[in-house]
DNA sequence: AACGGGCGCAACCGCCCAGCC
DNA sequence: TGGCTGGGCGGTTGCGCCCGT
């Protein structure tokens, strides 16, 4: 048996909403805040579902909405974060300030995933005939993450050995995904470089936050690659300036290679039953390493 | 100018989950 | 502990606009 509907549907309006009907609720909440979306309307005189009143105000009517054409940043940062997210459209519209769930998703069905697709279809015709076109964002579509389950506490960032000539490798660690555990310190994430925001240099003292206080999204912030100084071969705009930008695209994403060894190398699992709740619950924070 | 098909986007639907009692 | 409620989410629908014929 259904559930009973959130509100009795009997004379209210349905459809597109009015410019009264915005401006009684963007008055109302003006006043009173958001939350208890169910009495609104009875309370603002509207006759509208309340469900009906909170998706009006989340996707249309908040004042930081940006609307407008999505930006060639926005658009590689939606698909490298489906790519790694599926289609958890809330978690990658908390990426992009401004835009919201179902501008996202709307985009995505009607632009992104067709051309991801055309390119997959391509791709693959390709690689049929034995090649493979490189660069291209759709070939080697790693596995989805499904955000949920498993707790990720800690992120390592191993310093560059002197005299080495390995690459420094970041890893994330926690109970479940750590390839080290014996490092595991629990709400803690040992940095063993620290890198300067201002000169992009790196110190190699030891320095331990807490998770709570450090996003995904900071990670997601965080440019690997420039910080363990690995070139950007992709971007040939990337990179070229060690400093680190809120508005420069290139802090917004992984490159492809972190975000393989992430998902390939054990670190994330997909469709695992433990899986990366807190990957979630990262992306969802808004706060920036780099004060921004 | 009229018509039809395609497209984009706002809105709706139904399910799920967390919190509260 | 279980039921109820509020709120969030992803999928789907439907309407209006645009463009080609």
């Amino acid at each position: 048996m259904g559930r009973s509907p959130c509100c009795s549907k009997e004379g209210l309006n349905r459809g597109a909403w009015t410019a009264a009907e915005d401006k009684i609720l963007t008055e109302y909440i003006k006043v009173h805040g958001e939350g208890s979306w169910r009495n609104l309307p009875k309370r603002a005189g509207l006759k509208r579902c309340g469900k009906s009143c909170r998706l009006r105000w989340l996707n249309y009517l908040r004042p930081d909405i940006k609307r407008g054409n999505i930006t060639q940043d926005e658009e590689e940062l939606i698909i490298r974060l489906h790519k790694l997210l599926g289609n958890r459209w809330s978690l990658i519209a908390g990426r992009l300030p401004g835009r919201t769930d179902n501008e996202i998703k709307n985009y995505w069905n009607t632009n992104l995933g067709k051309r991801v697709r055309a390119k997959s279809a391509q791709a693959s015709i390709v690689e049929h005939m034995g090649k493979k076109p490189a660069n291209d964002i759709s070939v080697s579509v790693p596995p989805t993450i499904r955000t949920k389950a498993s707790r990720c506490t800690k992120v390592i960032v191993v310093p560059p050995q002197q005299g080495s000539s390995m690459s420094p490798q970041p890893l994330l660690q926690d109970g479940y995904i750590t390839s080290d555990k014996e490092h595991a310190a629990p709400e803690s994430i040992e940095v063993g470089a620290i890198l300067n925001p201002k000169d992009g240099s790196i110190s190699s003292s030891l320095m331990d936050f807490d998770m709570k206080d450090l996003g995904l999204s900071d990670l997601l912030d965080f440019n690997f690659p420039n910080f363990c100084n690995i070139p950007a071969s992709n971007d040939k705009n990337d990179l070229t300036d060690n400093s680190i930008s809120s508005t420069s695209h290139h802090q917004l994403m992984f490159d492809d290679e972190t975000l393989e060894e992430w998902t390939g190398n054990g670190c994330i699992q997909p469709d695992d039953s433990s899986e990366t709740q807190t990957l979630a619950a990262f992306l969802q924070s808004e706060e920036d390493w780099f004060g921004e």
